[in-house]
DNA sequence: AGCAAGTATATGAGAGTTCAACTAAATTGG
DNA sequence: CCAATTTAGTTGAACTCTCATATACTTGCT
């Protein structure tokens, strides 16, 4: 039998959809126009930039930057075109990939991450109270915990 | 001068960015798998189905489908392909078009229902206490009041 | 050594989204 | 009452994402 939501929790998941969507979407928007890059994008270089030597596996890089292999690739394909990532042999395992941030990749990020951090905090952390920013994480986390495994 | 993000904030960020995703992905991959169409489809049924005559404007329902105009033009466009929409010229405002959900749309949207209440049960709510429920619906109120104005 | 099975990544097609024009109809203001 | 502006919606191109499949290399077995 299906359990269906009851008032409150329709409320709730509704709001929910808004929120995250109008916060995603406020993102994506400033990135694309100020950076010219998309927030999948951005996760990645800053995924990189903070690796040792800069590099990674596609592997882990996909899942620090919260992507899926073939997106990545993609993504990473991209980025190459634009000279901000340089794909690497691993000599350990030839069947593996480096991504490496070049030093424009890095330049870009770094031109970038001022007003994305601006954008975080207007669209999230400015509309919550400090004991809101807390219940938020544990919320975070009982769900990464729950469908991460 | 950036305010950045200090370590808390970050992680919350961080948590945030990933739970919000993973629900994303989850909502997206059911829908996908067994109703053979994206959230924003259903979106779209949902909201049409609970209007007066099962019909809205179509900058009405962009808006509570949460979709761009253009977006929702395109995405009427393939519900209309599959029979499930229906577009009518508005009598009184000849610009205007009306989508009007269909019998075969109404009982698409009857079969993908249950399925996705399903996830959204197990993605959101089977993971937080009722208070942390009560919880996020304060923050996304918050979120919505300050980005929506 | 030689081969089946597994792993790491790439690639191509298909679908959805966004942005910037563009059309058509309604409104406004002189 | 007509020209200028605004509003409703569509369209096409560019881009990203996902899924299925292909390729290249490694490992484990015999």
């Amino acid at each position: 039998m299906t359990r269906w939501l009851d008032a409150d929790e329709q409320h709730t998941w509704r709001n929910f959809l808004a929120a995250t969507q109008l916060i995603d979407e406020a993102l994506d928007r400033q990135l694309q126009r100020d950076a010219g890059m998309p927030h999948t994008y951005y996760m990645i270089l800053v995924a990189l930039s903070e690796a040792p030597g800069r590099s990674m596996r596609m592997s882990e890089l996909a899942a620090r930057a919260q992507s899926s292999q073939s997106g990545l690739s993609h993504a990473v394909a991209r980025l190459e075109e634009r000279g901000w990532v340089r794909r690497e042999r691993c000599p350990a395992d030839r069947r593996g990939n480096l991504a490496v941030l070049t030093d424009d990749g890095f330049a870009a990020l770094a031109a970038a991450a001022p007003g994305h951090v601006e954008e975080v905090r207007r669209s999230l952390f400015d509309a919550l109270t400090p004991e809101q920013v807390r219940q938020l994480d544990g919320i975070c986390v009982a769900v990464r915990r729950t469908l991460e495994g």
